[in-house]
DNA sequence: TTTTTAATTGTGTACCATTATCAATAAAGT
DNA sequence: ACTTTATTGATAATGGTACACAATTAAAAA
């Protein structure tokens, strides 16, 4: 939970005698890049690309999306879509939750730093390695409580 | 995320004109009567009616487990596994999170009040009915550590 | 700089968890 | 009992993600 530059992702990585590649440094920088509560799926960040005339694979793109989340770059959030989404993983001024109505999946971010700090003492006290950390509180939007049924 | 009865789940359903079937009372029971710490996927839970001589098809056992968790009554869990997982949705005393290794998904459950108090607190200063709070701590257990490199 | 090694990519394909369809069934209210 | 319609079960369809493999190419060695 630091903040990456290309050359601190390429050494990570050749540490663990991986590689740096274009494909690599342009996904991390597309998500330091992103505007604050932006969530990104395989397909978003594809088309983004696209948008912007470079292209990546999507087998490229779900294999990095998922190394840059075991590696703790990413983080990996399932916003009641049937799809994941990702965003970058930063430390504590930036460190955020999010409350998801189930319904409609409109998703408001929230900041708690005592609950990354519990986090990270569960994660320590168990011997774990910490990669991210989040609450995720599944709810009811007022909308959708006034649209009543509708599961 | 009070204690669900046959009679106060059939009364709910009711209220929103839905109706108590004899799958759905069945499922409720198989979750009460859970052991501390299991979770079910939707081809467990299957399989574990089967093994009982009942059988519920898929197709309703997918439908249940979705009504339950947008009820409140199951929680749904994503444990790093392509398939998600349910649990019964119960309150302070038995209310949990998780520590998940994202490499053998070796699941390790923890309590915190404070966390649950938080959620609460949070969801109700935004108008959202809570339905679940849940602290997801994704980390790299001990084992896996020392059996370096895999991603 | 050139060579060597093997990690990575892109294309195509396969998988499989979950959802949709729809006729038959059965709760719930009258 | 009768009516209404939510629910079920069997089946097919969907779609996100992983896999296979030949072609590239990053990184280390020479
Ligand atoms: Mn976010
Ligand atoms: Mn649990
Ligand atoms: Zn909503
Ligand atoms: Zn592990």
């Amino acid at each position: 939970m630091t903040a990456y530059t290309t050359t601190s992702l390429k050494a990570e990585l050749n540490e663990r005698g991986w590689r740096l590649t274009p494909q690599r440094e342009t996904i991390l920088q597309i998500f330091q890049n992103l505007p604050k509560g932006n969530h990104l799926s395989a397909e978003d960040l594809y088309h983004l690309l696209e948008s912007q005339g470079e292209t990546i694979s999507l087998s490229t793109i779900y294999r990095t999306l998922k190394l840059m989340a075991r590696m703790g770059i990413l983080r990996e959030l399932e916003l009641a879509e049937g799809h994941k989404h990702y965003e970058i993983n930063q430390p504590s001024p930036y460190h955020h939750h999010h409350l998801i109505c189930v319904r409609c999946n409109k998703t408001i971010e929230f900041k708690n730093d005592s609950i990354l700090r519990m986090g990270t003492k569960t994660a320590k006290k168990e011997g774990y390695h910490l990669l991210d950390c989040q609450l995720i509180i599944h709810a009811v939007c007022p909308a959708c409580q006034r649209a009543l049924l509708p599961i």
